[in-house]
DNA sequence: GATGAATGAGGGTTCATTCAT
DNA sequence: CATGAATGAACCCTCATTCAT
């Protein structure tokens, strides 16, 4: 052991962190097969065979970030179903709230969203299981009165999906729109839909 | 020749649809870079050197398809965008028969879809122009005072194509649901949204 | 018959000939490999197949043109040989009109000299002959002790190809010499050197 | 290793001679078009992608080679051109020295003067650098009086280089002649033409 | 006399990956 | 921990040439 401390190994795990982090944006940038081991080791300072102490093949890097942005995600969404019943009035703060945090992670991690969210090809089942979490939260919430029983929710959890995938890219991405802020308007236009209610 | 015979040239026109169409399918199936002009040409039963006969590079071909998939779609936004002014009442029709006649056009062309609404580096720009057409249409009928003015239309229309983009995918393509009855789903939830309206 | 008089096959001929002369013209320009047929018949108003009526392959064609530019200056030499002895005191004029007549015979013929003299693989070939015929003229005017006996003849009629080939690129073909002033500076140059001679 | 050890890289540096020179072989025997890169790689026992590791483009190693040529053509005629002011009677040994040292030097690498010196698109710039290279020599030294005013020294030098073309490739190339004896021969010719001077 | 349609043969180039050190 | 050197496997593309009409 070094007097720094420095644990043995480590520099092993830097290597392998910086040249994930490299790859994650040359993914980002250029897609899956623009993107070359050769530009990767070159960016991060190293040969190509030091690629291969790190990673199996390119594929493996790249699935490997692709499941870093999964378990994130994974994290994000187990965190936010805490809280089981509260009163009714809180629900759209919620939704919000939990929307939010799915945005400011998407801001967090433009690269790990780009490749796992839109351009894999596990991006389908992403979406899909966002969907599907999303689908078993508003049955529940259904289940307790708080939506109408005549509301599609599959239907409805494949709309906020897609929301948020458009949403992402032209507001978050593009920096127009803030989480928060997006999120707001988003829940309420969900909630309320385009025809004005009638006020007595 | 009589009148019955073979239209001179046509031979070319129809190798260079069969490429096409083939290649369409390759495309769609396995996306641009694992789709090879050796397999395009083998599948319909040509030699390498033919492609070239009708399309100069695989990146032309593909530009082809994608440029296919934007005027087909061009055209049927201008065709839907044709009657004007109409009484209140027959709105959500005509837009759940305009958003019918998207998701029937998605139907009928799967894989000029896939290409041109998923994979294509364009994919981006033309779900934008989509966009910026459903948000045109929506801010004239705001301004008709058929929405109410405080709703915010470019996030609205940016929704709708997320909802489209989404549902063509989970839906459409896997036959779960019919175009005429998706858009009426969709029409119906972005009119009323989840919070049930108050009856006396 | 046509009304016109026009011989039958005349047709033909002029194709070919048209070809010949585009051929030429690309060949000279760009060389032999990055002239291609396609281009040749292209230029000329034809389809490729029209090309093999006329000629058998591109190789064929080249060396049809190499062969014209071989005959054309066999003409040339054997023209200018026919007046066997005259007195001494004409015997430059006469070199300097043979060489005149050679460049005369080059900007006249631009592509085909291009073609001919320095790119086909027969230019060297070419050269040494047109080398072997001035040296037997060079030997017959020795013996006739127009020259002393002891000029090395081979070497001298080389440097004569030699300084044709260097001229007529650079002073020739960029139209900074007339061909009989040329001919008369080189031909002065050969006969008294570079040293001035004593006079009394 | 060891001082003896081989030099760390020279592996490499060696692949890429060993490249080098068999394509100069290759190039000059059967010009650019004709020689693959598969010939060269196979030659040298390497397989293609290694081609690649040395050189960008079958274009990029052909100038190299020329560019080689190139260089060291120049290092001979800045070299020969250092003694500035000798007496009159020594300069035609020393242009016969120069003359004979671009002879050797074009025995000594036969196959880059084809490609530079012959082959190669730049083949004419090379020889017009050269003729301007004696060109600016042969003003200077008629300037000091060692050569008669009227002469054209332009046309000269390009008879000059014309000589140096033709006599490399056909006494030269085929041993019929020495570096020196060449050399001498044509510096005598150039000196005093064919026409006897006048001996009391 | 001419052409639309098609192809055989081959060439250059790229890239992920490995071996020996 | 790291790399210099090398390659297997493909892929895109070009061009002279031909066949049937």
């Amino acid at each position: 052991m070094g007097p720094r401390g420095r644990k043995k190994g480590s520099v092993g795990v830097e290597s392998k962190e910086c040249l994930l982090s490299i790859a994650a944006e040359e993914f980002a940038e250029k897609g899956y097969y623009k993107t070359t081991i050769s530009t990767i080791v070159k960016r991060a300072g190293f040969s190509q065979p030091t690629f291969y102490l790190y990673f199996t093949s390119k594929e493996h890097i790249y699935s490997e970030l692709v499941q870093s942005f999964q378990e994130k995600l994974k994290q994000l969404t187990s965190a936010s179903r805490l809280e089981p019943a509260l009163d009714t009035n809180s629900l759209p703060e919620r939704i919000t709230t939990s929307l939010s945090s799915i945005f400011q992670f998407f801001t967090d991690y433009p690269h790990l969203t780009k490749i796992g969210f839109y351009e894999s090809e596990e991006a389908t089942n992403i979406k899909q299981a966002m969907a599907d979490q999303i689908h078993e939260n508003l049955i529940s919430e259904q289940q307790n009165n708080y939506f109408s029983s005549h509301l599609n929710m599959e239907l409805i959890a494949q709309v906020l999906v897609g929301a948020i995938e458009r949403l992402t890219i032209t507001k978050l991405f593009s920096n127009e729109a803030t989480s928060a802020g997006l999120a707001k308007e988003i829940v309420d236009f969900f909630l309320y839909g385009m025809v004005p209610r009638e006020t007595k």
